[in-house]
DNA sequence: ATTAGCACTCAAACAAATCGAGTGCTAACA
DNA sequence: TGTTAGCACTCGATTTGTTTGAGTGCTAAT
């Protein structure tokens, strides 16, 4: 949609002032704004041009005018365009090291909402192309065997079997080559059935066993594809008298606890993929919004080392300091660039 | 405190009815309530003792009273002490199989709050006496060498470690030894400085590289002592007015996603372990109370197998539904209990 | 000791009045 | 032809006043 330079310097106008007071905005309020020295008269016309488009809305006659989501994408865009331009200025989001990764995830949700203010989520990296580096496999008593698989970039992932019968100490050691040589090297996306089935073909005689231990371990590896998800600021929501009364509080609480819309979010962003890494959801583009619907969200893939890629993402009420959210989450996937490399 | 019957049998109708309509109860609505065919002034005589008693209170004058923080404990104590004569009858509660323990707490989290209509949580067992089965160091690569520690009841705790200087395999045997001697049977929190101090003195030449390694592996053992805590249902807040306003969900809301509240809940229900193994804390009562000063929290110890222990609780207004979220949480219980004899 | 009766209190619910920000439209103007 | 001043009008928000009724405390009778 190409929207002349006045129309589009008074849409801008309107959508800054509504962020900045959330409350409708006349027209005398943008005559005095922006530096088109225009009456109040005029912006009036102008105005009711960009409703006709869709582009801003009127509460109820008599009232002021707030952005459509229409208006706001619009705005967004045109935000974006600039963006790219603009170069990072100094750091002033400070992460720390961690040694766990899912403290290093709690604490980059944290930063993200203590930064904007809004509710912030991540999504644990999951792995895509990174290969196994070697699968390992111990009595630990007569009936539970402890499989542990170490992927690249030093993931583990472990789980227990349960083995009726015995297992000899030397068909264990056979099968503990049988898995290296097969899996050795192995990325965790190529792991299916036809694999596993050839697997357990050559493990003959302990087939059984075999089986089980195959199956277990391939359920492992495959579980990150639930990646976990992190929330925190929930509570700013309250901040925004457009999320917070009782209904829409209840159902966005719910929402983020039960994580599922959350996981939606994350599939999408990570499938939408754009040039600069961020998209902008907006009410109802918000991927099976229904709780969200008043809600924009912000999100991003950031990646941890080579092949860990995640989601990050800011939910907030529409009306909502793009700007900022925007920088603040390039400041952070940067931060998470470096992390990896020092 | 001791009260006389009829007092106490028309505290017990004031709580009751509280409980049910959430409105403050006036003396005719106890007359007709109660079978002591009372009249209404009589009950307004007691009723005004009970209030010099610290029992019940007015919102304001010529409204009907409700039940002080010191009316619920009284009331909650004689429900209690009646509870232990009766039976569970039959179980509505059906908890499924889990593979994984992190999935059959989420699961008791969502009974617990879709059976009372109340927020709830549940802490991942800690392991108190539980012992070291063994410990296993492999090099992964020249880097790092992975220690995999498997304690009885077959959880299993894995650190990644850092090595500067090459290990040899046959050094690594000998660690591996020494560690298997030193702590196999120890149990968790038996593992001190002390302990630590003298197994790096015994492994003498790589005692460096020991030190490393017992240091990652003593701190991965007591990474229980900060026990995961999840939670569900914490939308049910919205169902009560009393704790729904803005203000109040907010920082409710903040504190159950904090979980430092939640924790210290979780730590003083551990200790004030009653008979019943069910705690009932009602207002300021409840541990770091703050947000929580209108809530009522009951928890309960489950125990797992053996030596793991933790904690589940309710946390509702101090309007709740008390006989019913006990009836739960005894049978979720009891539930727990058999879930690992089978 | 219990109860009927009565004056009194006070939040909640409702209605009416007022206010004011902001609009659309018309007519004048550059 | 685009801009502006002026004005009547709209409508939510706020304020103020009124009514209602559940519930109390007290007193006097049973």
């Amino acid at each position: 949609m190409e929207l002349p330079e006045r129309k589009m310097k008074i849409l801008q106008a309107i959508v800054r002032t509504y962020l900045a007071t959330g409350e409708p905005v006349g027209s005398r309020t943008i005559s005095k704004a922006t530096d088109l020295k225009l009456s109040s008269a005029t912006i009036r016309n102008e105005m009711a041009d960009l409703e006709e488009l869709g582009l801003i809305v009127q509460p109820h006659t008599s009232a002021g005018r707030i952005p459509s989501d229409a208006g706001y994408r619009l705005y967004v865009d045109e935000m974006l365009k600039n963006k790219q331009k603009e170069v990072d200025d100094e750091k002033q989001v400070l992460l720390e090291r961690e040694d766990r990764l899912e403290n290093l995830l709690k604490q980059v949700a944290r930063l993200l909402a203590a930064n904007t203010q809004y509710a912030s989520m991540i999504s644990s990296p999951v792995i895509i192309k990174n290969k196994i580096k070697f699968i390992q496999l111990t009595q630990v008593d007569p009936q539970h065997v402890l499989a542990v698989i170490v992927i690249e970039g030093n993931l583990i992932r472990n789980t227990m079997i349960d083995v009726e019968g015995e297992l000899g100490s030397e068909q264990l050691l056979k099968l503990n080559m049988l898995l290296n040589s097969s899996l050795d090297g192995v990325s965790v996306d190529q792991i299916n059935l036809g694999l596993v089935a050839a697997i357990k073909q050559q493990a003959g005689e302990s087939s059984g066993i075999a089986a089980k231990v195959i199956d277990s371990a391939a359920e492992v590896i495959r579980a990150d594809e639930h990646p976990e998800i992190y929330t925190s600021g929930t509570d700013n929501i309250f901040r925004y008298p457009e999320l917070s009364d009782q209904q829409k509080a209840s159902r966005l609480i719910g929402d983020f606890e039960e994580q599922e819309t959350l996981r939606s979010i994350v599939k999408e962003s990570l499938e939408d993929g754009t040039d600069t890494g961020i998209q902008v959801y907006i009410g109802n583009e918000v991927p099976s919004s229904g709780a969200m619907e008043d809600c924009s969200v912000v999100t991003a893939t950031y990646e941890l080392g080579e092949d860990m890629k995640g989601t990050i993402g800011i939910i907030g009420p529409k009306r909502m300091d793009y700007d900022k959210v925007v920088d603040v989450m390039k400041n952070i996937m940067a931060q998470l660039d470096d992390y990896y490399k020092k």
